[in-house]
DNA sequence: GTTTGATTGAAACGAACGTTTGAAACAATT
DNA sequence: AATTGTTTCAAACGTTCGTTTCAATCAAAC
């Protein structure tokens, strides 16, 4: 065993994302890991550390790399209003590609990232808060100045939809391949950020008034 | 007590909704519903089965209504392609308007039904599949036929964008609201209805080989 | 009024949970 | 070689879980 530490981290991330994190017990983890049952106590303190190492160890990466990619757009398109496509992808893409690194957790990490935002856990919810607000807040900014002329209550839910369709598509690795009959490939990372963008960015722009059918 | 089937049903669906199933003790299920410990064994046999009845109380009425309003649609316009619209309200719709409902459950099913899809019960997924698996064929069939010239792949990956979309609305009762600093209503179900069906039929809409950025 | 079947009640069952303990094993330094 | 601090180990802690038991209670039929 070369670390202890990451053998608990890799095995909850496994459990948390496929179980859910109520649903996994540290006897589940520590037999996947093959460690000693106290061994989590000793080194994250109690399983509610050891959730917040799980979270931390993937999601601060995760939201340099999206802030990174926002700031280089930034760089090179000036501090006005971005184009859409240009900040969903940065938000986007990166959550995707990460899932596909096996070093970073590959689609274990996918699955935990979609699970977040509906887990109910109160835990979790308060350590979510603590890792996305900044980050959330920056990309709200950057698309009302994209959208400028979407009012803010609009912006918000339409804000929300779109979290919904990125977090259902992380999490679920299998319906949608089970549904389609074998034609969509879960794996297909950059097929999932492009065609995610290109529809959060349809309904982003869909002028407010249109309520009648087509 | 009038009825202890239906006391045990309303305490489940509040906490099964607002802590997930996992997380729910029959304890804290018989606690709010004011019963002995051994009822719900006794009415429902086990804590699978009353999982079975929460979800079938609620979940095939409103599979009726969704398909009613498919069938009166077709029965107005006939049996070839129906406006994309009118097929996501009557998905769409049914689902927000039972949430207003006290008598149906109100926000707690409303909750319930969004967490349904990311819900990592294994006993819960295959329930779910019984209950929406004829109903969700039925609208993807409706579906292609109003968008002919949408791949079928490229159909499923924004069903299920849609599908997360609406999922996470439905469940999420408070973060909305929280991060907008009030200006959303989450309790303003005819907007949520309206804001749904345009953000998710602009989605779909799109065409397929918008790659570049605007 | 008695009997029968359905429901409720208090108490306990074994199993699994997160956590703690204290000794053993290990690693690195003196 | 002895010592120190860190990590691992087997075992047990008390609690909570879903479930079961069996007597008490109720409602209705005879």
């Amino acid at each position: 065993m070369v670390d202890t530490k990451t053998a608990i981290l890799d095995a909850a991330e496994h459990l948390f994302s496929s179980k859910g994190f109520d649903a996994t017990s540290l006897r589940d983890i520590n037999a996947i890991a093959q460690v000693n049952l106290a061994a989590v106590n000793y080194h994250f303190g109690s399983k509610d550390g050891l959730i917040q190492s799980v979270l931390e160890r993937r999601i601060v990466p995760l939201n340099i790399e999206r802030l990174r990619l926002l700031d280089q757009c930034e760089a090179r398109l000036g501090n006005d209003a971005l184009p859409l496509n240009e900040i969903l992808e940065a938000l986007i893409a990166p959550a995707v590609r990460l899932s596909r690194d096996p070093k970073a957790g590959g689609e274990d990490f996918m699955r935990l990232l979609g699970r977040l935002f509906i887990e109910p856990n109160p835990k979790v919810q308060t350590i979510l808060e603590a890792l996305f607000g900044e980050t959330g807040r920056r990309f709200i900014k950057a698309l009302k100045q994209s959208l400028p002329n979407l009012p803010e209550v609009e912006l918000f839910w339409r804000v929300n939809f779109a979290t919904g369709a990125m977090a259902h598509t992380l999490c679920d690795t299998s319906r949608l391949e089970f549904i389609s009959g074998g034609v969509c490939d879960p794996n297909d990372a950059e097929g999932i950020i492009h065609r995610l963008v290109a529809f959060i960015a349809a309904g982003m722009r869909e002028p407010v008034s249109a309520t009648h059918t087509l």
